[in-house]
DNA sequence: CAAATTCATTGATATCTATCAATGAATGGT
DNA sequence: ACCATTCATTGATAGATATCAATGAATTTG
């Protein structure tokens, strides 16, 4: 899986013809957004204020088994939403800053 | 397939606990949106500013056979980003007004 | 060093999704 | 009345995705 660059700013939907190119773009950024487990983590990172966040305590919150969790985080990793750091055995995600600002400009 | 009320206005996503009940109506308008295809419909019903659409304007920008459109265009309706209006034996497709703002805010 | 903890990855499986070809329904034209 | 056009729906199929259990890698603790 290779990462995603965050979106350069910002071209919205709405001025001139979406290129191929842009669509497939927004379309990965989207189709990372596009499920209830990830989108419970971006609110709980939204809500850290760019504050990482330990992956221990993302797993109780979705009720989910240990490695479907880690699948998730990969997809917004691999989106460019969010950064992973390591702390001894612990991991911790935080919001890359300004990703979730292009997807908002886009629906302006 | 059950038709999906526009998201009402407007909870932020960085606010309080996203609910799963929000979380899943999110998902939904997001899946709807996550695809190339469907954005560049929504591109071009953007830049027509309100105004329907042909589906037989639609069919040549995407290049896809007739049924996928039709296809395409029932997921948006599904979501209630779109409307469709029936003129002899043309379809034609417009924007919801405001659904695309309710997205958008989200991400506030 | 051994055991325990944390998390990523792999493998397997079930479900969902996109796509096309074919068919059906409605309308307009001749 | 018949044919052509437009679009929706159905059926079939290939590909993607979510999920869990099991395994592996790295680190901390005893």
């Amino acid at each position: 899986m290779t990462d995603l660059p965050v979106i350069e700013c910002c071209t919205p939907l709405a001025g001139a013809t979406l290129s191929e190119e842009r669509a497939v773009e927004m379309e990965a950024v989207l189709k990372a957004l596009a499920d209830r487990h990830r989108l419970r983590i971006v609110n709980l990172l939204l809500r850290a204020s760019g504050e990482p966040v330990c992956v221990c305590e993302v797993q109780p919150l979705l009720g989910l088994s240990q490695g479907t969790v880690s699948h998730h985080l990969k997809q917004l990793l691999a989106a460019g939403l969010v950064a992973r750091e390591t702390r001894g055995t612990y991991s911790y995600f935080s919001l890359v800053p300004g990703a979730l600002d292009s997807v908002r400009d886009v629906f302006e």
